[in-house]
DNA sequence: GCACTCTACTTGTCTATACAAGTAAGGTCA
DNA sequence: TGACCTTACTTGTATAGACAAGTAGAGTGC
């Protein structure tokens, strides 16, 4: 983690500084911090300096800042983090797993009222369907039912899913602009449970998704894990 | 060189057209973006405006900074999202709900062995336990199981946790500065079950939390929320 | 060919200063 | 009292310049 020890930039001393001085109790939420002035004075370092520690602890959501009033500790009675909804392809093989795609369908098709209106598009319009499943080292762990706007991906039809992801497909002709999710537990279909070969009654963490190119619905995604075989992770530090 | 102020400041104005730039296609994942320099003559700027756009298209994650060679586009092969584990009360209130809690347990108790490991303490070691009920207008959707290091919250068994949560309690006690969590589906116990009145098999989103304060462990949760009634969401924007 | 140096270019950090804009408190005056 | 103004202090943004550190490519000498 640590590299050699090359000076600590100025800027991370009074952002370390004012970090410690919050995790360890000194400062509690809604305290009034030193203002600016101040820590120039005591570190004796420019205001920019001083100006981008602050800053970057405001980005971080550890202060808010007021003009003309200050800097206040932030309310910290809720823990964020950041949340990766990551390429399956990628996430196992960074676990070191072996990724496997099985393509259970690829195929143009009508879109329903529902995915209509996910994707911005006409009822019965035109849409491409694909219904892939990937497996972890041979274990099935996730199902992957996905609707696509052709307009944004006219050659979806013709790629070779088993090679690319068509996550990663899409990023790549759809530059990715937006995205909404939505997790949830549920009980898997009954595709669902045959494809992960799980039983009915066990119970799934759903990802339902749809992401945004210049503002035009690209695809809307659900994707369905075993509850016992996948788990999301994070972790949040101050 | 400085022109009047507009609206918009000037390094929002660099910022938004890379954005757009990346957003829209023009710079794919990979490219090289302009140089500083390229672009303090193109927007007549300074170089630290110019770098401070930079610097937070790299914190928002959409560019990647090599020293001595450029800026590119990173990878948006993830949707990352600031994902909100918060205060459950004032997640009802934030949304007009009404708030209550049922504490159905507040002692005092002996670690099991995991729990012990979770919190860095001594198999066996007194700990604090609470099961909480927590319901948004009547219904419940939260099944909270905790368990506190008393040596960060000594008086925790005498707080009325039907007026203040135990995470805000938590929270004042003992500052936060470390969090790690973990989403997953499962069903619910049999006291879960009866707690949330659902069947024991209902799928249900499972959050398990552990904070730590100055480097200790403080509390490890076990939030247990029905699928039906509850779900996790967000969205992310390039 | 190969190793080396030199140079041009890049980002990373920092300074000293400046003015604008927002807030709060105190004083003045009708 | 109440309306207004002044002043001091705060943060927000921007500048022009400086040096350090890292990289890549061109050129040089062997």
């Amino acid at each position: 983690m640590s590299r050699v020890t090359s000076p600590e930039p100025q800027y991370l001393k009074v952002k370390n500084h004012l970090r410690e001085g919050i995790a360890s109790g000194h400062w509690v939420a809604g305290d009034l911090l030193p203002s600016e002035g101040a820590l120039v004075a005591q570190f004796e370092v420019s205001r920019m300096t001083v100006n981008r520690a602050l800053r970057e602890l405001v980005q971080e959501g550890l202060i808010d800042r007021v003009q003309g009033v200050g800097s206040f500790v932030a309310q910290l009675h809720r823990i964020s983090s950041t949340l990766n909804v990551r390429d399956v392809h990628e996430e196992i093989v960074e676990r070191g797993g072996q990724h496997e795609a099985v393509v259970q369908a690829l195929v143009r098709g009508k879109a329903t009222p529902q995915q209509a209106a996910e994707l911005g598009l006409k009822r019965g319009a035109p849409v491409f369907l694909s219904l892939i499943v990937h497996l972890e080292n041979g274990v099935p762990i996730q199902c992957e039912e996905r609707v696509v706007n052709p307009a944004c991906a006219p050659d979806y039809l013709s790629q070779d899913f088993t090679r690319i992801t068509p996550t990663h497909y899409l990023l790549e002709v759809a530059p990715l602009s937006e995205a909404r999710y939505m997790i949830e537990a549920a009980l898997p279909g009954e595709v669902e449970a045959r494809l992960l070969g799980i039983n009915r009654r066990d119970p799934c963490l759903v990802v339902k998704r749809i992401t945004y190119s210049r503002g035009v619905a690209v695809t809307s995604v659900k994707l369905t894990h075993p509850g016992a075989r996948y788990q999301l992770q994070g972790s949040f530090s101050a």
